[in-house]
DNA sequence: AAATAGTTTAACCAAATGGTTAAATTTCAA
DNA sequence: TTGAAATTTAACCATTTGGTTAAACTATTT
């Protein structure tokens, strides 16, 4: 059985309380707790909550930035990526419930430092404009078509995980199992919906 | 010039400060600041935190799920009524544009009080199943697709203003003049969206 | 004028919390 | 075996924060 390193049940732990409760409202205490340790071996291993905290926001940005890298660069026409991109986000998501929401909050808590790891992790305006203009290329598409069907793809993909606890219960009479099928049928209702924008649009 | 009361200096300052930080996030002490009095008076009028948030969270609510229902009710064709929620939805935003995020908290910090609070609003399973009785007579779309359709309605309004800091700064040079163009094309852009939706799905 | 409600000032309290410290104990590699 | 690194225990500290209190002052109402 393969046993983790002190520092990685750290992390591990922090990525749960954190991701739930957000920098505001996690406690050293409880992520000491949910890693089994104490709170002196916890700052013996990160000095500060802050520090902790980049650790964990850095590691998750850094795992689903550079599959999205892949992905884009990946020489597929661009319906086939737009598909290839939702499928990734959402099988992302399906393992990470609560990121979509750990993310937004930190998009409006510290922008400018986020969008600055984006760059360093190769994630800039000059990465997203080759994209822009592979679809012109290929398909037709206005460029300023493209802002909108970006954001409407993550809003696609997104929106079923940041709204799950109110809509499973309104809308699925608060049953788990109708949600997870909901979800299943997901992507390919996105995918066809996008697919469908891209015509209309060329 | 009209001059607000105490109670209602403290309200709209208390929305001011929970919708960007949070219940976690906020002071007690912003929002006396923000309000141009002191906290004991703050406390004269709301004996805790609770007590505050609560009347901010609910008032929100309310005022934006009984816009909805008048919508929702009105007697018009299906599709229009779509783009009417879409446009309303979008002023609304635009005029509340950290609103998104607060409610995304909630939803996921305490799902059964916000659900019930719905509920007595008159924001139900019943209502919601009116609606979808009226689409199925009237425009032939299944009802498994409603739950993909009304949740793409809002992942598409409401992901802009989620995630503007970040997109504003990757997308549109970090201009928030183009930004504002942006959100002022989208209205159109999620109406024809979602009515090529409809049109395949039926 | 007198009473009442609204408001300020300023000090205070208890609890929670991030972080420290030092000594003792365990683990483990050189 | 020995010495360094990892870990625990447990007490402690400073700061922040929600909340209280009481006395004084001001505006408003009766």
């Amino acid at each position: 059985m393969y046993s983790e390193s002190t520092k990685d049940k750290i992390i591990d732990a922090a990525k749960i309380v954190f991701i739930r409760k957000g920098m505001d409202g996690a406690r050293m205490q409880e992520i000491a707790d949910e890693a089994g340790i104490n709170k002196a071996l916890l700052h013996y291993y990160f000095h500060s909550k802050q520090e902790l905290f980049n650790a964990v926001l850095y590691g998750v940005l850094r795992q689903m930035i550079q599959g999205l890298i892949v992905l884009f660069k990946k020489d597929e026409p661009f319906e086939d990526k737009l598909v290839s991109v939702v499928s990734q986000y959402d099988t992302f998501m399906n393992q990470n419930p609560y990121l979509p929401q750990f993310i937004v909050r930190e998009i409006n808590r510290d922008p400018d430092q986020l969008s600055d790891f984006m760059t360093d992790q190769g994630l800039d305006l000059n990465s997203i404009r080759m994209i822009l203009e592979n679809v012109e290329t290929e398909g037709g598409l206005s460029p300023a078509a493209f802002p909108h069907l970006f954001i409407s793809m993550i809003g696609l993909v997104v929106m079923p995980y940041l709204g799950r606890p109110l809509f499973q219960r309104k809308l699925f009479d608060n049953s788990p199992e109708r949600y997870e099928r909901f979800l299943a049928e997901r992507k390919d209702f996105v995918a066809q919906l996008l697919r469908n924008a891209i015509r209309t649009k060329r």
